[in-house]
DNA sequence: TTTGGACCTGGCTCC
DNA sequence: CTCTTCAGGTCCAAT
């Protein structure tokens, strides 16, 4: 099949980073520049241009999404109607730390994911690495999830759904795939979610405020307030949320001598280092936040 | 309300 | 090659 194009400018989105910088754990780069990955059941091959955004799919017509056409699912997927170099000249002039040391990363977007697939990955990284938790993510998808079929030499799976990861058996078999203790949170979870309410509920998170969403969602176990706010700035819409794990909290220290004295994330300071940072980018201070996080943790 | 440990695993560094 | 440490946290028990 042959690629087809959407017009993106590469400082709108640099692929690379924004596919493989740790908000999704299931995109590879399997040519130079060219990624595969599952999005909305379909197996997808995406390059970039300068100016273009290439794509092309395993199947033609999508069975599970056939009200959306696959130029619609790659623009919702990477948000292409949010105006990131002007967010980018706006965290700037708020920011002098913003524009002397990340705004030279161009094109880094947060992804509108899928939240059974957001949540479910995230509960895998709680003090885990990246690396680590794309493998358990790929073995997890095809262990539970359905076969999508066969694109150069690799297999892909869709994921799984909430109602295969709440089945009695599966705390054991996540166990021998290397989940360690995070496979009862993702057998407790999916359970509590479908005996209290259903598949599509994740789904319907997006129509709450954040407060509440993020509360519902750390109901949840081994949910707590950090993959809760990944949640809800990943698959939630919540797009002026800023998730404070252990880089933001070392960065968060320099800049708030108030919080200094505590020696470890409690709530109230988890909280206070998230408003300051949604007080001082913004709207899309989730955004800003990741274009940071990328900066710190690659040490570019 | 706050604090310190334990928790699975595998990649990494340093002997 | 073996050992220690640690990685984008969370839960639990004891203050």
């Amino acid at each position: 099949m042959a690629w087809r194009k959407i017009a993106c400018s590469k400082t709108e989105l640099d692929l690379g980073v924004t596919l493989i910088c740790g908000q999704s754990f299931r995109w590879k780069e399997t040519a130079p520049g060219e990624w595969t990955g599952v999005l909305k059941n379909l197996v997808w091959n995406l390059k970039q241009s300068d100016d273009l955004l290439f794509y092309k799919t395993l199947e033609e017509s999508p069975a599970a999404s056939s009200d959306l056409t696959q130029e619609d699912i790659l623009k919702d997927y990477f948000q292409l109607h949010v105006n990131l170099s002007k967010l980018y000249e706006q965290w700037s002039s708020d920011d002098p730390n913003f524009k002397s040391k990340a705004s030279s990363f161009r094109g880094v977007r947060i992804l509108r994911q899928d939240p059974v697939e957001n949540l479910f990955s995230f509960i895998c990284s709680s003090n885990n690495n990246i690396s680590r938790i794309s493998g358990m993510v790929e073995r997890m998808c095809e262990e539970f999830g359905t076969s999508l079929g066969e694109y150069e030499g690799l297999h892909h799976y869709s994921f799984p759904s909430i109602e295969s990861l709440a089945k009695g058996s599966v705390e054991q078999k996540l166990r021998k795939l290397g989940f360690g203790y995070r496979a009862k949170y993702i057998n407790q979870s999916a359970r509590f979610i479908m005996e209290n309410h259903s598949e599509h509920w994740l789904h319907n998170l997006r129509k709450l405020p954040y407060n509440e969403a993020k509360s519902e969602l750390m109901k949840l176990c081994g949910v707590g307030a950090k993959v809760a706010d990944c949640v809800c700035l990943m698959s939630l819409d919540k797009n002026d949320v800023v998730p404070v794990d252990t880089h933001v909290w070392q960065i968060a220290q320099k800049y708030l001598p108030s919080l200094r004295s505590s020696k470890t994330i409690t709530p109230q300071v988890y909280n206070a280092v998230g408003n300051h940072f949604r007080e001082l980018w913004g709207e899309y201070a989730g955004w800003a936040h990741s274009v940071s996080l990328h900066r710190i943790v690659y040490n570019f």
